[in-house]
DNA sequence: CTCCAGGGATGAT
DNA sequence: ATCATCCATGGA
């Protein structure tokens, strides 16, 4: 296994700084399914943003941020206040985009219950192999799957006397194997997600080139990577290219729109429910959908299918 | 144990 | 163009 100790890699410890924050929640917006590698730590979170090791702690108004980066990585010293506000999109306008949210009773009540949830910036491989990987998987499990990735392809860096790992290149992942990949829980994801780390690493593809162009555009650029259908390409455009209004359809928000949009209604496919999000949720879509999706899952964990709350609590039986 | 999950690719109507 | 199946895996 990798040794920490004895990488070779020096290490240092950037002071803690702290950072003024304004409606921003930090434990909810890396819990509610965007971002799947960050990890209770004392009273914050540990993590990676891109090839820094960082540790971040919400009290109240204020972020406390330490970081830890290899020596050449981070020549400038400091500047993981910017990089941990760039990453956490703080510069968003969320008063503005909660307030272009639809009035309605859904809505409503999942922009009440995330106050404080922001889409943030997040590296563009590590977010598409990610939701290559979560094809039908639970969060639980895609956060298991992105945990064994790192710790089997990615860099330890240490941070707060904790291990983390940096997310693996294309370049890492295309010089491994089925195989191999494998051994992560892939399962039959694996030859998808050799399949594209492939062709970026030959230089086929470039994720940072097409950021220009338009979201039809960037879409079916995405679409063409293998294990890339729609849904994640949305996912990977709203979460790593900033395209606030792509709307990904899972089954959890299908679910809610099909409940809460079209109750009773019959032959609504995807192409239908497609045609209604983007008029009705507008240029910040992306937003209202996470808003949704996190407000869904979280309120219906305690549910049984239909719904209803559980008569009694099932006991364990003892054997 | 059973159910189902932040789907996609493929082949059948 | 739409619909049905299969694909691996493990958390709940």
């Amino acid at each position: 296994m990798l040794d920490v100790e004895g990488s070779g890699v020096e290490r240092f410890q950037v002071e803690p700084t702290k950072i003024v924050t304004m409606d921003f929640d930090l434990a909810m917006t890396l819990d509610c399914g965007q971002v799947f590698h960050w990890e209770p730590s004392g009273d914050g979170f540990v993590g990676t943003i891109g090839e820094q090791a960082v540790f971040v702690e919400q009290r109240g108004d204020l972020l406390r941020v330490a970081s830890a980066s290899s020596r050449w990585d981070n020549e400038q010293g400091q500047d993981a206040r910017a990089t941990v506000a760039r990453y956490f999109a703080l510069d968003h306008p969320l008063r503005e985009i909660c307030a272009s949210f639809p009035n309605d009773p859904a809505m409503n009540a999942a922009r009440d219950f995330c106050r404080g949830l922001r889409i943030i910036r997040q590296p563009k491989w590590e977010c598409l192999a990610s939701f290559i990987c979560s094809s039908m998987k639970q969060v639980a499990h895609i956060r298991q799957i992105s945990h064994k990735l790192r710790e089997r392809f990615g860099e330890p860096r240490r941070i707060r006397n904790e291990v983390v790992y940096t997310f693996p290149s294309a370049e890492r992942i295309a010089a491994s194997s089925e195989k191999e990949l494998r051994k992560c829980a892939l399962g039959y994801r694996a030859k998808n997600l050799l399949a594209t780390a492939r062709q970026i690493s030959s230089g086929d593809v470039d994720l940072e080139s097409p950021t220009q162009l338009s979201d039809t555009e960037l879409r079916a650029r995405l679409c063409d990577l293998p294990g890339v259908g729609a849904k994640v390409a949305n996912c990977v455009m709203l979460f790593a290219y900033e395209r606030l209004s792509a709307f990904p359809i899972d089954v959890w928000i299908e679910r809610v729109l099909r409940e809460k949009y079209f109750p009773r209604a019959r032959k609504l496919n995807v192409a239908r429910l497609r045609a209604f999000t983007e008029k009705y949720f507008g240029s910040h879509g992306g937003y209202a959908q996470q808003y949704l999706f996190h407000h869904a899952r979280k309120s219906r964990a305690k549910t049984n299918r239909k719904g209803t709350h559980r008569p009694f609590v099932t006991v364990p039986r003892v054997r």
